[in-house]
DNA sequence: CTAAATATTGGCCTACAGGCCAATATTTTT
DNA sequence: AAAAATATTGGCCTGTAGGCCAATATTTAG
């Protein structure tokens, strides 16, 4: 078993780092035409042109369809970070520059072959920056929120922060709707919310 | 310049795993007490326990800032995606089990050292999911709600999911608390809502 | 061991929310 | 021009929410 990479590029000769950093890879400009050995490891180059957004899109589903666990990787003209994570988000593992030069194409290979994933310093940042702040810096606000009230006001706020009535947070607490009303009440003046919308705002909110 | 690997974990010999990968690896229980040459490229494998994440975190700065250039791994004996997030939100460059076997130990030193970033299938899709729903999907999924609603409709709604009471947007729309209830009571049915506090975790939420 | 905080529940009362039926003027679509 | 969708408002009625006063058992803290 082999590894075999195809270019998949509306040029017809590829680029030269290409050709210099894989010489026996196969050079396409259409999925459909390719023809392979199932049991090659593949590598699939993606040459990416600016106008062509729709076309990525189908092209690596088409891929991972045809090919279960065929390795993506997309090189951009103009790479720019929204297009990397729709590609990420579709199954891609590398996305790099298209005129990236032939040795640190043979290093992405080198990753991705080893099940690594590659991508440029700034978009992993930006990657783990954005989920960090929305997902991490919110969860700590909630949490500091939380951290106010007692173990059973918390469970009855979650519960109304989700929308759920007095009587459906009693009944699956199974305490009384008189109770409930009681471990709101503190809440919304331990958090300083005037009435459950708000107390949902509260937990909900993204910023 | 040769690569130097140095393991830091509180066991006195590391696991079996890591000599096996890296029979030359230094093993030390504390950052300070380690000595290396400042020409070699260093990879530091912290392994990290569940008790340690302020030691994790102490350890990761301490090592960038020594070692500019070093690459982190971060072996953990129970991974979850928070501790992993918020590791590679550090610089971290690889985050995995510490009871990975050696070969997989070897794949991750390669790919790292080729400039890549090791982590899990799971986390990277969590993370990519994360950033596109926060980031632009959200704010779609928004704009589709509001798209079903007529002008006035949008503006009540709007108003009323941000805890507006139906009096205060009566004010501020100048028209009647009865027809705020009105355009409201379409609204819930335009979009399925239940009550205003769906309604605002609808046009709020984060997913 | 006592004082303070929590968990539970009751009754009562007022305000607000939201549904139902209905009507009119204006705007948009066909 | 006729039909359909919108914008406004009324009255009425029921249910839920949340505040106020009050009491008891349990747990926790000093």
């Amino acid at each position: 078993m082999s590894i075999q990479d195809i270019f998949i590029s509306p040029l017809e000769a590829g680029l030269t780092s290409w050709v210099e950093a894989f010489s026996k890879a196969k050079i396409a400009s259409d999925i459909k035409t390719i023809k392979v050995k199932k049991t090659d490891e593949l590598v699939f180059w993606l040459h990416m042109n600016a106008d062509r957004q729709e076309w990525l899109t189908n092209a690596i589903s088409l891929i991972l369809q045809k090919y279960k666990n065929a390795k993506i990787v997309v090189l951009a003209n103009a790479p720019n970070q929204a297009e990397a994570l729709h590609a990420m988000s579709l199954g891609v593992v590398a996305y790099a520059h298209a005129y990236s030069p032939a040795n640190m194409l043979t290093e992405i290979k080198t990753v991705i072959s080893h099940g690594g994933v590659w991508m440029g310093q700034d978009l992993l940042k930006r990657l783990i920056e954005v989920s960090t702040n929305l997902a991490g810096n919110h969860a700590e606000q909630v949490n500091q929120h939380l951290s106010m009230l007692t173990a059973r006001e918390k469970q009855v706020a979650v519960e109304a922060a989700k929308g759920l009535s007095n009587k459906e947070i009693a009944r699956i607490l199974t305490i009384t709707e008189r109770t409930v009303k009681a471990h709101l009440s503190s809440t919304f003046e331990r958090l300083g919310a005037k009435d459950r919308l708000h107390l949902a705002l509260m937990l909900n909110k993204k910023t």
